[in-house]
DNA sequence: TGTACATCAGTGAACGCGCGTTCACTGATGTAC
DNA sequence: TGTACATCAGTGAACGCGCGTTCACTGATGTAC
């Protein structure tokens, strides 16, 4: 029986003790070697076994907790699609009250996803605004592909006017995607809250849902006249 | 000629090279005094003629920069209500015309404001999401006065219908506000997306008030069954 | 008005310490023949 | 199947350096009499 490909327990202790300090407060690269090695009870000599820089390290990092985050969100997002089909006619009355019920569903699971994995949610918002260059960029584009997505979900479970612009989709959806991260780590700074900020994202979610159908349907969205240039 | 109270040159060499170091990236606390000091073109000693750690010196910094901030947004704000007069009557389609001016004048002075305070801005995210637990709380401090004005304009421009609960209207001027946020940062980082980026969030809030006029219209704010406690 | 003293911002040298990094080593696992 | 060699994760000692902090000092400004 080969052995192949099985991950050097350093590694792992690394990255795992990366995680557990970054997620106190710290951002990546204002981690010490020595710090970091101690947390992982390992010589400090064994980093450069398995990376070359700190930022080296973080890279990997971000993209496991990507992994880790994006998986799990797309699958439950599907299953709250499957429990509300999409049903049939124009936009009106009766899709609102759908998109209310679809966005209790996802925030509440968004929010329950959030607590289950504080540390990694931690992370991406330190990197998100620090120091680095590379790995800002990593997270960023982590995160417009997660807004992607919610667009595209929205646009497929019917919670939007079909003739609504697609930059205008795009737009609310980051908005959205946003607000629910930045929620979420309110959440995670006071879980005692839990109903009071539910409840509020959803109201948001609801009252952007709705402003973006209304103005699309009375036209306020071409209001403006065009730009200067 | 009593010389009363002149600063020394020193503390404030000392804040503006802080400011200088955590504007590109760095957050208060990961700065060396040496450092500090090499940037302020200073003995290391003198930071100790005027603080006694980091910390109390991001406080004070913290301190200076809300300060710097916050008289002439609230000032412009004001000159904002002054162009555009409140008129009388329900809620309707001329006020939400008026509302849209009302943002369009609101994003712009906000965003011109973050370009030309960028140091400051930045500062302010990074402890906002920072290690110490005092400076986060002095900014998150500092963002919740932000939204307490914001609704306070938005009910005295009379931008939103008058029965709007007020917990909504909080929860509304709390997503604008950190959106505008959020959104001066994605500029500072893109300055030549300054069109778009107007253009998106300003559709954003007037979706948001439109959306949550039109819910508080149709009773849709108070549908979801009573909470379980 | 002059003199003596206190306060205060800033300097420069020195300390001990933890840091990142390098080097030479070990022992286990995989591979060639 | 056995043997020799290569690879690789991890160790431990040692290096030079920049750090935070302390101490004794300077010179300017303010104050008491």
């Amino acid at each position: 029986m080969p052995k192949m490909h099985t991950e050097a327990p350093g590694r792992r202790a690394l990255l795992e003790a990366a995680i557990r300090l970054a997620a106190n407060g710290r951002c990546i690269n204002s981690l010490g070697l020595r710090e970091l090695a101690r947390e992982a009870g390992l010589n400090p000599n064994t980093f450069y076994r398995h990376f070359t820089s700190m930022e080296e390290m973080g890279l990997v990092m971000i993209e496991e907790c990507a992994e880790q985050m994006h998986g799990p969100l797309r699958a439950l997002r599907q299953s709250v699609a499957a429990s509300l089909p999409l049903q049939p006619g124009e936009w009106g009355p009766q899709q609102a009250e759908r998109g209310r019920q679809v966005s209790e569903a996802t925030v509440k699971m968004y929010f329950d996803h959030a607590l289950a994995n504080q540390q990694v949610l931690m992370v991406g918002l330190r990197e998100l605004h620090g120091p680095s260059p590379r790995l800002r960029a990593a997270v960023q584009t982590i995160m417009q592909r997660q807004s992607r997505e919610l667009a595209e979900d929205m646009a497929s479970l019917g919670l939007l006017p079909k003739e609504l612009p697609a930059a205008v989709l795009l737009s609310l959806a980051s908005m959205i995607s946003r607000n629910l991260f930045y929620q979420a780590l309110d959440l995670i700074g006071a879980p005692e809250q839990y109903p009071q900020l539910h409840r509020s994202a959803v109201d948001q979610i609801v009252m952007l849902c709705t402003g973006a159908a209304f103005l699309q349907a009375t036209g306020g969205l071409d209001a403006p006249a065009g730009p200067p240039d």
